[in-house]
Parts: structure tokens; C-alpha cells; sequence
DNA sequence: CTGAAAGCGCTTACAG
DNA sequence: CTGAAAGCGCTTACAG
């Protein structure tokens, strides 16, 4: 077996007939170089079917072009929803995604970062703010750009593109409290390590306690994000004496796993039980009842990050967070009480 | 600003007083060491905090345990899970995932594995065997080592690793026709550079035939996979006169959309008209009837492609094709007729 | 506008 | 078991 190697540079440069730091201006930097030098060298570069090898740029200028993300999980809708989006953008910009995953343990989180960051990574996305000082001091010891997406803070270590978890929450919260509201229970992700389940069921007690209520007393049920935990979560919720007339959901899917016990108890929901999400998931409108929920532009996140994070890495700023906007979506899941 | 640049080899070589080519060895066959310089080696690796520069490595060993993934969209739920798996089974061997996304456009797909190529991919996954002539050439001109999942086909131009598309769905089309269905149509994703698809509705054909009935005459509408898409399409089917009594969809996506259409028109599922799927994801149990539909191993099919496009880049081989099995589901969105 | 040459940081036969 | 040295294929000041 005869190894057909790829043409080089050399390759390019003998054919054309100049040297190879002008096939590199060609390629890199064409107004450098005369039009007609430019020409030849290009069909050279047809003719031979050359394509610059990536390693060898890498080493020599220093950067890849490529940028490294660390999410929870890509089977969760919302994450693959907004890396799709970040990809799209990244691809527009001529950049490459390396995916990788944490399954929300900080640990994993670090490692996957030193992994990505020893594949060349010009630039990270990460997911929310809170992760180990340890985390902090090695991405700024090796200086590598990274962002923050899918929550905001204005004093974050590292800049963020996202959205207020916690003013969402309170706002979806304000308007179950004005329904009537106040025999409350949530249901949650778990909240060590994530800011953004951590945000969102203090956003519930905001809105509690600028009613005058008592929100250390609230329930708070934390589990998995997955429907069959989110229904058992409900299940020993509603085993309280007396139940909940409402119950928050830190995210659409576990909203749904709520939804689903409280079918198998023969409940009717809003008659008998409110539930809230968060999200606004496809599944959020499919489900009977559909689900209030609170809508995050997971798209416009995904692309917006894109776009922040290659300006971070071309011109070595640090960007202004930017907070986008949720909204709430009222449907069928709720009814007004009469406490 | 002094730029903190990462040791380098060198200065580890320095510091444990070895030479370079002992220090590689270290990291990369520490049989190869004695006991003693190993230990002193690996303790100046800790002390400096040293991590091999990923382009350099992959540079001088022409290799880069990247491997590329180029699926339709992330938005899919089955690409996602399948994705997610993949990544898991890639990390535990070390490898790590670049991903690019083709949105069902064979021109994309061919730019996406260019660049993936170009990034030094070691190897690359990609869905389905149903691609122009021109990226076979590119890829085997390469000599890229790539693998196809979510399909099977024993005499594929590359190997694959998957299920049969078209006998999982001539099964569930047997069942229906046992159940009496005649008057049957299906909504189909588009069917153009998607063997999967066309496969379904071949599995679809093939049971017709068999039970002697026209296949010629199936009514198929094609549209893109998201709800709204298959709702209208639903519509349109439901308008023909006699309008079918079941609706086979390409996928669940699709399948909900037509429930929901369904329900929009005040027909119900399965009495007024029964409804099947196709992938078995989350949101088929869900649903209000849940979806009889075809179960396709997702998880497992990403982590058996991982480790089988592994042994391909390290052994050099062509693997056997592996068929995955499916399995029916059979829920509550269908009924049997008296025809 | 163009070229000669150094340098990027590793790995790997080859010798010993 | 260990080292000297070539080589991987680019980019980029520096000169002209």
C-alpha cells in the first residue's frame, strides 16, 4: 500500500513557481500579493487540490480556528437547540465546534475544559457562573478566552450572554401569587453547582417575600432532569398535608414528569393542580394541558455567544454581558384560586 | 503585558535533566521508561504544570484523536441523545468530538466534511448512506476512515453501523395491515439524499405488496421533519376522499404534528383515525394517545459507532457491518378497523 | 511585491 | 533504557 500523501505547500510553491511564504500570503492574506502571482498560485493550488494542513497552521500561527463547548448534555432540548444555533454562527465565521459534556458535575466540568483547551481551543463556551475557583484560576492562568451562556450576571469572573434566571422566575411567581396563589411547592434541579436552578427557585422566593409571605417554609424537591424524576418529585410533594395548589417546575421537563403524576393520581390539572415550567420546549405546547412556562431564546443565545466569543478571541477584549430577554407564556396548566 | 507563555517539552526536559525524546516517551509509552526517570520525569511534568501543545503533537504524529461527526441537526432529539452517547463512548478512549451539522444538504455535508477533514479529523461518523458520488471520491481519496449510523446496509460503500429502516417499518406496516387497515397514507420527511427515509416508506411498500394490495396508489406526502410541517401535511392527507383511516409518519416529530392537526379538526385518535410513529423518543409516551411507533436503540448506536470508527482508526480495518435491532411499541394511538 | 530562513513544539527511527 | 537529530508543514518578521 503506497501512503498517497496530501500535497504541501512545497508542493504548491514548486508548481507555481515562487516560494512558499507567497503561497501563504495567497492563502492568508491575498491583497498582499500581485494579481497575477495570486492567480497562478491558486490554480496550482486547484490543480494539486490543496488543502493547507491543519496541525502544521495550528503550530505555526498559534490558533485553530476552532472553539470548545462544555454543556451539561446535549440529550436536553435547550442545549442542543442553542449549540445548534452556536455552530450555525460559528460555521458562518469560519470557526469549528468541539463538543464536549459535563453532565452537571464540576469535576467533569474541568476536565472537559482541560481537555478542550490541550485540543487547541482558541476560545470556551461554558454554561452558567458557578464552578470551582480552581476552574477560574486555570482558565485564566492559560488565558484562553471563555464566555458564559444561559445565565447573566453582571459580576461574573467571566462575561456572560444570557438571560436574569432569577427576575424571570420572580416575574412567572408575581403573577401565580396574583392568581391567587399560596400553598406553593417546587420542584427543582439539583441546585449544588447550578446557578441557574439555584437563580431560578430564588426568584420564587423574591416574589414570596415582597408578598409578605414566608418563603423559608416554601418546599423545595430537588432531582434529576428527567420526566420520571420530576414525577416522583411530585409524588412527594403532593403526599404534604395540605398539598400544593401550584407547583413550580425548574424547567419544562420536569413540569411534564409533574404533569404525568399528577394524571396518575387522577388529578385534574389547573382544576385540582396548577403547574409552571421554564424553557418553553417544544413539549411545552404539545402536553394537555399545555404548559405556562417561561420563554428563553435559546437560539438567539446560541448564535449571540457565537458572535461574542470570536470577537473576544480577535480582538482580545472583554465584552459587556448582555442580557436577553425571557417572557412568560401563559397556557392551560394554570387557574386562578381563590385562597 | 508579558505573555505567559505554556512550558514547553524543553523545559521539562530541562528540569528532570532527560532529553526530549525521554520526555515523550514518558507521556506516551511509559513501558518504555525505567521506573526511576519516569517518576522524575512525571514529577517535573506536575510541577510545571505541563500539558503537550495539542498542534504540535499532531503535527509530528500525524494524528490528532479528533473525530468529526456531521449529522443533519442537533435539534433532532434522536441525533442529540445519539450524539451524546457517541461523545461519552469517545472521551472514555480519549478521543474528542468535532461537530458539524448538515441541515439534510448533501452540498453541506460534503463542505462540513471537508472542514472536519481539514481540522485533522481522525475519523468521521456521518447518517446514512445516500450521498453524491463526489463525497465517496473525496473521502476514499483521503483515505479517511469513515462509518454511517442510523442506517444499515451490508453492501454500503462504508461500513455502517445501524438499524434496518426498511424492515423495522415493513413490521410495524404488517401489524397495521393485520389490525385491517387499508386505506392507509403516510407523511414522509423528504425523501431526496435520505436513504432513511425513503427506506420507511419502502418498508411501508413492501408489506402492502405482500398482502397484495396496491402500493402504487399509497398517498405520501413529504415534508420537513418539525410538527407544524406534519400537521399540514396531515391536513392535506385527511382532505383526500375517502380520507385514510391511519397515518404512518416518518418519524414521532411528525407523527405529533398529525395528532395535533387530528385533534385540531375534532377527530379522535385512534377511533376517528389511527396515527403511528417512528423512533420511539420521550415525547411519544407523552403525547394524549401516546404513539404506537418503531423503538430504534439510540444510545446504543452511538456508543457502538464510537467504539467500532475507533478500531477502524486504529487497526486500519474495515469493520463488519453491525445491525442494531428495533422493536414495535404498541400504544394507544391505534386501533383495528373492520375494512 | 517576493524570498530565504528561522521557528512553532512535538515524535520517532536510528544508534548506542 | 536513553539521547542527538531530523522531520512534520506551516507562518512570519526581516531584508531586499
Amino acid at each position: 500500500m503506497t501512503q498517497k500523501s496530501s500535497p504541501t505547500i512545497d508542493d504548491v510553491a514548486r508548481l507555481a513557481a515562487v516560494s512558499t511564504a507567497t503561497v501563504s500570503r495567497c492563502l492568508n492574506a491575498p491583497q498582499k500579493v500581485s494579481q497575477k502571482t495570486l492567480e497562478r498560485v491558486m490554480g496550482a493550488v486547484r490543480d494539486l487540490g490543496y488543502t493547507p494542513n491543519f496541525a502544521a497552521r495550528a503550530m505555526a500561527a498559534n490558533r485553530t480556528r476552532t472553539i470548545g463547548a462544555v454543556i451539561p448534555t446535549m440529550e436536553n432540548a435547550i442545549f442542543a437547540r442553542g449549540l445548534q444555533a452556536f455552530q450555525e454562527a460559528l460555521h458562518l465565521r469560519g470557526y469549528t465546534l468541539l463538543v464536549a459534556s459535563s453532565a452537571y458535575d464540576p469535576t467533569r466540568e474541568a476536565e472537559q475544559i482541560r481537555t478542550l483547551v490541550g485540543r487547541g481551543a482558541d476560545g470556551l463556551l461554558l454554561i452558567g457562573h458557578d464552578r470551582p475557583d480552581a476552574t477560574y484560576a486555570y482558565l485564566s492562568d492559560r488565558d484562553v478566552p471563555a464566555l458564559v451562556s444561559w445565565a447573566y450576571d453582571a459580576d461574573g469572573a467571566l462575561s456572560s450572554v444570557g438571560f436574569d434566571n432569577r427576575a424571570a422566575m420572580r416575574g412567572l411567581a408575581n403573577h401565580m401569587l396574583e392568581l391567587g396563589h399560596r400553598r406553593i411547592a417546587v420542584i427543582s434541579g439539583h441546585i449544588a453547582g447550578n446557578d441557574r436552578a439555584a437563580e431560578r427557585v430564588g426568584g420564587i422566593r423574591d416574589a414570596m417575600m415582597a408578598c409578605g409571605l414566608d418563603a423559608g417554609g416554601l418546599p423545595v424537591e430537588e432531582c434529576d432532569y428527567d420526566i420520571d424524576a420530576g414525577a416522583a418529585a411530585c409524588g412527594r410533594l403532593l403526599d404534604c398535608d395540605p398539598p400544593p395548589t401550584l407547583l413550580m417546575c425548574g424547567n419544562d421537563v420536569l413540569a411534564v414528569g409533574a404533569l404525568r403524576e399528577a394524571g396518575r393520581r387522577g388529578l385534574r390539572v389547573p382544576d385540582d393542580l396548577s403547574i409552571t415550567g421554564f424553557d418553553d420546549i417544544e413539549l411545552a405546547r404539545i402536553v394537555v394541558p399545555p404548559l405556562t412556562t417561561v420563554h428563553v431564546p435559546h437560539r438567539q443565545m446560541g448564535g449571540l455567544a457565537a458572535e461574542t466569543l470570536i470577537g473576544m478571541i480577535e480582538t482580545g477584549t472583554r465584552p459587556d454581558p448582555v442580557k436577553l430577554d425571557s417572557s412568560l407564556r401563559l397556557r392551560g396548566s394554570v387557574r386562578a384560586v381563590r385562597p
